[in-house]
DNA sequence: TTATGTAATTGTCGATATGACACTTACCTA
DNA sequence: TAGGTAAGTGTCATATCGACAATTACATAA
């Protein structure tokens, strides 16, 4: 079979859509391109992915260079494999969102690359497929948070039900009845209020939340599962 | 940056989890593997991505050597990247699962991979990640088939109510209740009676239905959505 | 000191969906 | 013609949902 005495050699990278989230809004991570073809555009952090390094180790390097952030959540959505997805040579793409705390990430965001972030809603055009990829990548983040608590990775530890709302109300760009999301969360023995409340937004102040990674553990294997829809 | 001036090319290959359905079972197309390392070993089909190919081209490619069909429903599911995945080269490889006819890919099937159906339920241990593959191709199409009308591609066109309920109970693996599934089938338009009864399974004889994608089509664009849980 | 405004938070209620299961239908065969 | 079986429908208590009203807490203005 020749397709297994002579296979073609690939450039395989990884693109990271780096979401934050700040003041209502989830926002993205963009660079500007430091190489032709395309240099000086806009585009998606990126990098190759080297012979003896993992896809997902690729990943995580390529997401650490920029914001300088360690243990980010990160998940593969998609691989971008068309012929002339790229103008210069041949490049297949591993598609990765990450999850990052915006204030953390910008204090330690790396000058090399001109990066900044963009509201979710406003992202302008950039190269090749990577207004694609996004699209790609907020589907996958509007499922897997609907079904895994990964949102709570763009929020503060403390954060306040309002602040929880606000942020799904972003990423599915859609109005949520606070009623109804807080009776969702009123059922989640895992969201534990603390002693304190943020007062900065209202006269009567919102309490503090905090997600309990330990005792949703313990509710998973009751079998209980998350599930909070917008 | 010593990334993008250096970077190396990767073997980047497609594997192929060819679902079928016979006989109340959901059947997974295995082969024997030809070329060493586990020359022999049972394994998925797969295939090297060519240079000039795109990566979905690859994968259709590759189901067509061994089914020989064409117009097969492909969906990419998964990139895996382990450096030590394979037990030679170092080799990435784009997850595809595919479903289709049982009878017609059987009728056709190449001689030259020595494949075969095994039910989903007693999937031998295969090479390399290929068992890890399988898992997730299957949740990949629970998903799918909860959302999309995608399952009816293992049935043929004609089919009764209490086929594609026993299509759904193989695919998640639980029973369903008879009288709730077809309250949810009854809601679908696009689900249209044919004139003739199956009479090989019950004297009484069921009903054929066909799946009808044009009346689809116009539910979606009335803001139906398609949802079938088991 | 009290009224007022605003965000936070809880409660209500009719409509709809769900799961469990009983019931009916059609038809061949003993 | 009685009985068995798969096919198909109906019932009902319960849970869930969306829409929206009502209440709470508290700082500030009057």
């Amino acid at each position: 079979m020749p397709a297994y005495s002579h296979p073609d050699r690939l450039l395989l990278a990884v693109d990271c859509i780096i979401f934050g989230y700040h003041a209502g809004e989830v926002n993205l991570l963009i660079v500007r391109r430091e190489v032709e073809p395309r240099r000086g555009a806009s585009a998606l952090m990126g990098g190759f992915v080297f012979a003896r390094e993992s896809v997902d180790a690729a990943a995580a390097r390529v997401t650490r260079e920029l914001t300088g952030l360690q243990d980010v959540y990160l998940e593969q959505f998609h691989a971008f494999g068309e012929v002339d997805r790229d103008e210069g040579d041949r490049i297949v793409s591993l598609g990765y969102y990450a999850l990052v705390q915006q204030e953390a990430a910008t204090r330690q965001l790396s000058d090399d690359y001109d990066a900044h972030w963009v509201p979710i809603t406003e992202v302008p055009p950039l190269v090749f497929d990577h207004n694609e990829m996004v699209e790609a990548a907020l589907t996958r983040l509007r499922y897997r948070a609907t079904h895994e608590p990964v949102a709570f990775r763009l929020l503060p530890e403390k954060f306040t039900l309002t602040q929880l709302q606000s942020l799904y109300e972003s990423i599915f760009m859609q109005r949520i009845d606070p009623g109804n999301f807080r009776r969702r969360l009123r059922k989640m023995p895992y969201l534990v209020r603390q002693a304190e409340k943020d007062v900065s937004t209202s006269r009567k102040g919102a309490w503090y939340y905090r997600f309990d990674y330990g005792a949703f553990a313990e509710a998973q294997e009751q079998g209980a599962e998350f599930l909070l829809k917008p």
